[in-house]
DNA sequence: GTCCTGGAAC
DNA sequence: GTTCCCGGAC
């Protein structure tokens, strides 16, 4: 394994995202994760909360208290209604709990007033407390179901790796990595390929101890030492 | 010690 | 732009 070169950086042509793409898909119908928030019939809340929950999380982790935040917590209404004291008690074992308790708080006053509906635009999401780039993309992305990336650090990572292109520390400020993963996403089953990145992320392109052996994109791969 | 489907205060 | 939040897994 060698590290990306800075120097190398040249964008990758719509003929290597279409087998990137395609590569991914196959590997995802096989092994991706199941989640009890993945799926079509997931509500929007479900969804949402799942999001804010995974922030810098293990979504490991956050599979075994998922179900009873929504038992606790079941809309918007219920959050609203609770003290950041009792928010925090179900948050803790998640980790950021201070934080998350005080701008969920906030978030479900405000989408409790009007009436569950989200802004339908990137901008006027990001205003939202607790609501980010990342978020707002999700929110675009599965409540609105535009053709948005999901840009988290082991996306940036694999896209990274993988094209050969460095990125930079902080993703909000990485206009190139955004506009590469909007592009792998923009075909007719973004949803599916925005989770096939983060599961092959997460599973096979991983942080330390990538498994280049068993990998299926390796040939193409600017990371992998032939 | 580092890392995780980020966001916001500084 | 940098730093902190946070617990648990590794």
């Amino acid at each position: 394994m060698r590290k990306v070169s800075k120097k190398e950086d040249s964008y990758p042509s719509l003929r290597q995202i279409k087998f990137f793409r395609k590569l991914l898909l196959n590997w995802f119908s096989k092994n991706g994760r199941k989640f009890p928030w993945r799926g079509s019939r997931i509500s929007n809340y479900n969804r949402i909360i799942a999001e804010i929950l995974l922030q810098r999380t293990k979504a490991e982790i956050v599979k075994q208290h998922y179900n009873e935040f929504l038992e606790v917590y079941p809309d918007w209404k219920s959050i609203a209604n609770a003290s950041n004291r009792e928010l925090g008690k179900v948050l803790r074992p998640l980790g950021l709990w201070r934080k998350r308790s005080i701008t969920l708080k906030k978030l479900a006053v405000i989408i409790d007033k009007s009436g569950g509906k989200f802004p339908k635009d990137v901008k006027a999401l990001e205003f939202l407390p607790g609501i980010g780039q990342y978020i707002s993309n999700s929110i675009m992305l599965f409540y609105f179901k535009n053709r948005s990336p999901l840009l988290d650090v082991n996306v940036a990572r694999l896209l990274s790796r993988y094209f050969g292109i460095s990125c930079k520390e902080d993703l909000r400020f990485d206009l190139q990595m955004q506009c590469l993963a909007r592009e792998i996403v923009n075909c007719d089953e973004t949803i599916t390929v925005n989770l096939a990145m983060i599961d092959y992320a997460s599973l096979i392109c991983k942080n330390k101890s990538a498994i280049c052996s068993t990998c299926l994109l390796r040939k193409n791969c600017s990371f992998y030492d032939k």
